[in-house]
DNA sequence: CGGCTACTTGAGTATTCTCAAATTGTGTGG
DNA sequence: CCACACAATTTGAGAATACTCAAGTAGCCG
């Protein structure tokens, strides 16, 4: 599953919710961060809530390593029909799906303030044919990337609304625990919209799915803030798989 | 869009169609087959009809280059819900998801006669130190793969059934047509189950999109012929987008 | 030429979508 | 600090799409 939220230093309104932000570091330096500084100039970039870190067609020159903030990517057709491919907060690379190309290929925005550390790309591949440990990092990532993506697909492709909308709620709460934070506890970055159009749903039916959770006191839904309470109970749902 | 199916010199009972194999071997070129030979300890092997390229689970130490036949990709959750994310063909390169895990991640199965290139992984990787353009093209060709799923999840998340159908075809056609073989006249490999899973649809209602498209003189259908009448017509097809 | 599997088609059902309205929050200006 | 306008969310009712179950047909293998 391809998604994520998370907050480590969210300077948003519902801040209160989630504990310091410290620790965390992990992800950052599963793809060598440590030894990328020594080598690629990084730049840190703050990101407005709304602003697009990039979009398609802009000339593809660095990745990104999210700090701070929860950005989505979208896939925009040419026939106007678009399509949210994922969520991505601290410590996801982002970017990668445009190696290879001399523009971007999606779009990427951020759903609130936050901070992303630039990687210029020839740099960055300067240094991975220096450091081959970086090089497989990045490679791993890659491959991390289609492996996140294809189990997005079996979800969509075996579950129900019900269904999806829980597994999408356990896929945040992991990745928002292996963060450092309450992963039975956190707030939705993104809207039922932006939800809804990853689930492959209409946001009326998100909505209803949320509802029909916290019905059966799976979840405790408020607005953009959950509280799982069974995980179990989301995870065998008593839909049938179809 | 992650599709395939070609049949280079397939020795089905079809094989009257398409013309001869001979060219189409730029896609093997474009991740270095010629340079990858003298560093890779290629392998050739060839997979019956019906038989695992590999499983997931077992143990992550090749690559496969699809020489001939047609191969489908499959995510199994451990519940048993099952989904093809993708037919593989001649030129693609097959197991790139599975680098950086010790075991595969997926199932891949030949879904006709077919051969492939075995590329050591250990081998390849020492190989790609050496010669920075493999690597180059072993990145990309993953980025490619991520891009790939990512305007398939948009089909699925913005096309009706008829449409998702009708997308695959196309699909099929232009990857056809970028192996010399005809875009207009081709067999499909794979059973109207497999497509529907890929579809994410039952296969009756892949088969009624199929009768349904035919009866609009799209294009033409034949159990598994296919002949592609009006291309413009299934692009862009009546139903509206949702 | 069976027996089998794959495919097609039909009829009724279920789920999700569409359209619409009500509600709750949020941000802003007075 | 409150009132208002606007955006996001929830909920309902009916419609549409895709699914399930079932039967029938057609090609393939032995």
């Amino acid at each position: 599953m391809t998604t994520a939220t998370a907050f480590a230093s969210a300077p948003t309104a519902t801040r209160s919710i989630g504990r310091t932000p410290a620790v965390a570091f992990e992800r950052h330096d599963e793809i060598g961060l440590a030894e990328l500084q020594a080598h690629v100039p990084a730049v840190r970039r703050k990101i407005a809530q709304g602003q697009y870190l990039y979009r398609a067609g802009q000339p593809f020159a660095a990745l990104f390593l999210v700090n701070t903030g929860c950005f989505k990517t979208c896939e925009l057709a040419e026939d106007g029909r678009e399509q949210v491919t994922g969520f991505r907060m601290r410590g996801d690379l982002v970017g990668v799906e445009s190696i290879g190309l001399s523009q971007f290929a999606c779009d990427v925005v951020a759903l609130e303030d936050g901070e992303v550390w630039e990687l210029p790309y020839p740099p960055m591949l300067t240094a991975c044919l220096r450091i081959p440990v970086l090089q497989a990092r990045l490679t791993s990532a890659l491959a991390e990337e289609v492996r996140r993506d294809r189990l997005w697909m079996l979800a969509l492709g075996t579950l129900g609304a019900e269904r999806r909308v829980a597994a999408f709620l356990l896929d945040l709460a992991e990745r928002h625990a292996r963060l450092g934070f309450s992963g039975r506890h956190f707030i939705l970055r993104m809207s039922r919209a932006d939800m809804a159009s990853y689930l492959a749903l209409k946001h009326e039916t998100v909505s209803r799915a949320l509802s029909r959770l916290d019905a059966l006191g799976h979840i405790a839904v408020q607005r953009r803030e959950i509280r799982i309470l069974d995980a179990d109970g989301l995870r065998h749902g008593a839909e049938a798989v179809h």
